[in-house]
DNA sequence: TTATATTTTTAGACAAGCCTAAAAAATTTA
DNA sequence: TAAATTTTTTAGGCTTGTCTAAAAATATAA
C-alpha cells in the first residue's frame, strides 16, 4: 500500500501534529534525523497521494485519509510493543526499535487477530493508548507530575520521553505503570520534586517530573 | 546487517542449492521473478560481501556465511509460519506471505524468544524443519508418494508444493500433517495413486502424489 | 568443427529516497 | 521599512535495486 518512507513520515507528521496544527519542514526533519531539502521531496509525493494537505512554504496537515493511515501505523506499533512485553517478557525499554520494524508487517488481519490473541489491550507498555481496529482510542487525560498542585494524589500512566535511559531510570526507581504517587513538595530552588509512593519519600528532578504523567 | 534484497537472494540460492550445487542467473531470476540481468549485478554485491562464490559465467554457490545469512532467514520464516498457525489461527494456505514480510524483522533476540514462547517448534505448519538458534536442523528424510511402492504406509510430513490452492486442495481431501496413508494401487492408465486413509480410499493425481511426502 | 542457440554479462536508463550547495521566500531585527 | 537571519525549496548528484537492449561467452547442433 504504502512504502516503509511514506509511512514514517505520516507517523512524524501525525505525532507533531499533536503539539500545533501545522507542521514545518525542519520540524520534519527533526522528527526523522533526516535533512529539510528530503523531507521537502517527500512531501511533494505524500501531497500528490492526497495523503496530507500542502502549500509550499506553508507547512503540513494530514488529510482523513492521511490520519487514518497514520492512526493505523501506531495501532500496529503500539500492539506489538505489547506483545513484546507481555508475551515475549521483553522489557518497557527495549521494545520501541523492534517495533519501528514491526510496524511496517502489512497484513491488518495479522494485527486484527494480534489485537484478539492479546485480549484487544487498550494501553502499550509505556501507557500510550491503543487504537482499535476502526482507528477509535480513548485521548489520554494525563498530567506531567510537574504540572499539579502539592498534596495532588495520582496513579503513574504515561511518560513523555520513551528513551531507553529515562524508562530504566524510572524502573531502577520503581516508578512504572500503575504505581500510586502522592505529590508531596517541591522544592522551590531547583524544583525538585519529592513524592510519597509506598509509605516512602523519592526525590526526582524538574526534568523527569516533565515527562512523567499521571492520571488524577 | 544486510538489506531485505540481500536477504531475498540468499535465501533463493539457498533454497536452490538444495537441488543443485551450482545455481545459475537464470535459476535465481525465475525463483525471484527478476530479469538475468539484475541478478548478475546483485551477485557482484554479494561476492563483494564474501556471502557467495561467484566466478562470471559459472554460476554460484553460497559460502560458510552466506548459508548461515540464509538458514537464519529461514528459521526467522518458519518460527512467524508457526506463530502465525498455533497461535493466531491463520491457516498452513495463508501464513506464506505474511511470513516473507517478517521473516526481515532484523532482531535475533526477538526470534529466540518466539522460539522460546512457542516451545521451540522442530516443524513449521508445511512440515518444513525449523533451524535451532544455532542453525542445526534434521533435515527431511520424507518421500514423494509417486516414489514409494504399493502398499507402502506413512505419515503425511511435507509438502513439496507451497502454493495456496495446492494446500487449500490437500485441506478440502483432509491430507494434512500427521494423517497416515497407504499406498494402495497406482492406476497404470495416468498414474494416479489410489491411497487408504481412517479406512476410506481416496485417489489423486499424479501431480499431487509428486508434491505429498510422506514419513516411512 | 563450425554455425546456431542459449545463457550471462555489460551498457545505459529509471524511480525511490537520500544528500549538499545555492536560490528563493518568509520571518525577525534593527 | 530595510537589512539580516532563518526556513524552505530547487538544482544537481549519489546509491540501491530494478529494467531493456545489445554484446560476449558458453553450450548445442549440424
Ligand atoms: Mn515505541
Ligand atoms: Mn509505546
Ligand atoms: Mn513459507
Ligand atoms: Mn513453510
Amino acid at each position: 500500500m504504502h512504502t516503509l518512507a511514506e509511512e514514517n513520515y505520516l507517523k512524524a507528521i501525525y505525532k507533531l501534529s499533536l503539539i500545533a496544527e501545522n507542521v514545518s519542514t525542519n520540524q520534519i526533519a527533526a522528527e526523522l534525523a533526516t535533512k529539510a531539502s528530503s523531507v521537502t521531496d517527500m512531501l511533494r509525493k505524500l501531497a500528490d497521494k492526497l495523503l496530507i494537505n500542502y502549500t509550499r512554504y506553508q507547512g503540513v496537515s494530514l488529510t482523513q485519509t492521511g490520519e487514518k493511515v497514520a492512526v493505523n501505523i501506531i495501532r500496529r506499533h503500539r500492539l506489538w510493543e505489547y506483545f513484546l512485553v507481555e508475551k515475549l517478557h521483553f522489557k518497557w525499554d527495549e521494545v520501541h526499535e523492534m517495533a519501528e520494524e514491526m510496524e511496517h508487517i502489512s497484513s491488518n488481519e495479522l494485527i486484527d487477530r494480534l489485537d484478539e490473541f492479546m485480549g484487544f489491550p487498550t494501553r502499550d507498555p509505556h501507557g500510550d493508548p491503543i487504537p482499535d481496529c476502526n482507528g477509535n482510542f480513548k485521548t489520554n487525560d494525563l498530567k506531567a507530575i510537574s504540572a499539579v498542585d502539592v498534596n495532588t494524589c495520582g496513579i503513574i500512566s504515561g511518560v513523555r520521553d520513551h528513551s531507553s535511559s529515562f524508562l530504566q531510570y524510572l524502573e531502577k526507581q520503581g516508578l512504572t505503570i500503575g504505581k500510586k504517587i502522592t505529590i508531596k513538595e517541591i522544592i522551590t530552588y531547583d524544583n525538585t520534586v519529592v513524592l510519597q509512593m509506598n509509605n516512602k519519600d523519592l526525590q526526582i528532578s524538574r526534568d523527569v517530573a516533565n515527562n512523567l504523567l499521571i492520571a488524577l
